[in-house]
DNA sequence: GATTTCACGTA
DNA sequence: CGTACGTGAAATCC
């Protein structure tokens, strides 16, 4: 076995390890026996998904390097999200993806097939493969694990074949381990100062409800300031009682919505009591203390599910409200004891990007530039905001408001980058799929046979919007994720942990006495990861605003 | 019981 | 007529 070769790991649910290589087989029993071979041998992995081949090793703290994803490679290489065996064998064989068979409740009582074909064999004689398989029946014995270790070689190879740009190549690595830091990220959870939590919680609602019915009594009481102010009555919870209810006071909105609401401030008193209202109900019902008791393990672990690429452009995701917790709580994420985090953000990403995937030389120029609104405002004659409004605009297909005299600036201003974004624009329109930098397919939606001539021309204006934010939304989650796992690989030595990624953001937690090397390595791993992504390091400018903090409140810089 | 609408948090 | 995501409550659909 070689440094990088591939070794495909196959995991038997509770059951061990089977591992394969184009001519030879093992089976392990241990965790330790895997992370031995990792150590000695550093492979690269091949599985048909990080969850279910590395799970149980994460969990059990082994760490692996590198990898090969089937699923996160289909993902790249034909769109969407659903990337079972069943569909990427379907896809990689030509074979029609709505013919794939699924286990009925008649199957599961005869599960012998009546298909004319050997069930020991994974395919069928239709070419697709076997249901009993693909649900869980692989792992049944070990002979029928080694031949699903040999089909994941099979299929990975298959991938591999397909790819003939370099950077894509690049792209399904970066796309691989992602998937493996997800499963770490799952694993690890976010550190968590629980009195510090329930501190700021009381904040917004008040002190923890000993029982059912003061949390209905505590409700009611919040629910009466607003009520109290308004003189009438509703439901605050119903969007259409409060609507009506505005109206009787004289406010017409077309919906109740705070950055609606907020113009009437000091019109009425009780508008200002209902944004607050609604300020302490979504704390109450999705960051309160329910949502502390259920994500928060007994380690101070805040835990959710993550995804290392969504279904449209390739972000990452997570659940628990990890990426969506309101800033008011960040005070309660905050480095263990004899450790700091270590938070760093990409400034101006998208921009950035812009430059880069585009090969504008003048956007490129640009970059070098701390900030680059900067040198964008000169070249277009005009104000830094305007020349924000602008460069976002151009990127986001934003066409009213105040952006237009500096967009047509963009135009002469940015010839090469702003081809780049219409051309995606119009593949977007045409309802053809657009590829990102790293390869990534991004599929657009079809028309409906129905829709008249207005709707047809507002689907086509949105899927242009969506196909021209995708190339650079999606090619700066590419280049954030190969940020993460160069830090991953980095700052493993100096036990840094990534605890967090959120879209531009990383927050690492480290060693208190590594800290200051772990920020350096975030720094150095940004533009390790940008020569190596985008081509000689120089060209396009990537900026890192990181420090050592204890909690995530804490200023930047 | 599943899906949609409204609302709001993050980038 | 700027994009993406996750979550929860209530309404709505079947």
């Amino acid at each position: 076995m070689n440094r990088g070769e591939p070794v495909v790991l196959v995991t038997r649910p509770g059951a061990g390890f089977v591992l394969t290589t184009a001519s030879q087989t093992w089976t392990l029993s241990r965790p330790e026996d895997v992370a031995e071979i990792e150590a000695e041998h550093r492979p690269r992995w091949v599985w048909w998904s990080a969850a279910e081949a590395a799970g149980e090793l994460v969990r059990a703290g082994v760490r692996l390097a590198t990898c090969w994803d089937i699923a996160a490679v289909h993902r790249l290489q034909h769109g969407g999200y659903q990337a079972d065996p069943a569909r990427v064998w379907a896809a990689l064989h030509s074979l029609d993806v709505r013919a794939i068979p699924e286990l009925g409740p008649l199957d599961l009582l005869a599960p012998a097939g009546d298909d004319g074909g050997d069930p020991e064999n994974p395919q069928r004689p239709d070419g697709h493969l076997r249901p009993e398989w693909t649900g869980g029946g692989w792992s049944r014995d070990e002979g029928r694990a080694v031949r699903w270790a040999q089909l994941a070689l099979h299929v990975a190879q298959a991938q591999r074949e397909r790819i003939t740009e370099p950077r894509h190549l690049a792209a399904a690595h970066v796309e691989s381990a992602a998937e493996l830091l997800c499963v770490e990220l799952e694993a690890g959870g976010l550190p968590v100062d629980v009195v510090a939590a329930e501190a700021l919680v009381s904040g917004f609602i008040g002190p923890r409800p000993t029982d059912a019915a003061e949390a209905l009594a505590l409700r009611a009481r919040r629910d009466n300031v607003v009520l109290q102010a308004a003189g009438v009555n509703a439901d605050l919870r119903n969007p259409a009682q409060v609507k009506r209810m505005l109206a009787q006071l004289g406010f017409d909105v077309p919906d109740t919505r705070s950055w609606r609401l907020e113009p009437f401030v000091g019109a009425h008193p009780v508008i200002e009591e209902l944004l607050s209202w609604r300020k302490a109900e979504r704390i109450a019902t999705t960051y309160g203390y329910p949502w502390l008791d259920a994500n928060i393990g007994l380690d101070g672990r805040l835990r959710g599910g993550w995804t290392a690429s969504d279904g449209a452009a390739g972000r990452m995701t997570a659940g628990a409200g990890l990426h969506n917790m309101p800033s008011e709580l960040r005070g309660a994420v905050a480095a263990e004891p004899g450790k700091v985090l270590v938070r760093a953000d990409l400034g101006q990403i998208e921009p950035r990007i812009l430059a880069a995937v585009s090969g504008d030389r003048a956007l490129i120029a640009a970059t070098a530039d701390d900030d680059l609104y900067a040198p964008v405002a000169a070249r277009l004659k005009v104000e830094r905001p305007v020349a924000k409004v602008a460069v976002l605009a151009a990127m986001y297909g934003q066409t009213s408001g105040t952006a237009g005299e500096a967009l047509r600036g963009m135009e002469s201003g940015y010839p090469t980058a702003m081809r780049y974004l219409r051309t995606a624009s119009d593949e977007g329109r045409a309802g053809r799929a657009v590829r990102t930098y790293g390869g990534r397919v991004v599929r657009m939606w079809p028309t409906p046979d129905d829709a008249d001539e207005n709707t047809a021309r507002s689907i086509a204006a949105a899927r242009g919007r969506f196909a021209r934010n995708a190339m650079v939304q999606g090619a700066a989650a590419e280049f954030f994720k190969a940020w993460a796992l160069t830090v991953r690989a980095r700052t493993a030595e100096l036990g840094g942990e990534i605890v967090l990624c959120l879209h531009d953001e990383l927050l690492v937690q480290a060693p208190a006495q590594h800290g200051a090397a772990v920020a350096a390595a975030l720094d150095d791993c940004l533009a390790e990861a940008a020569g190596r992504w985008f081509g000689p390091a120089g060209q396009v400018r990537f900026v890192a605003d990181t420090s050592v903090i204890n909690r995530w409140s804490e200023a930047k810089g």
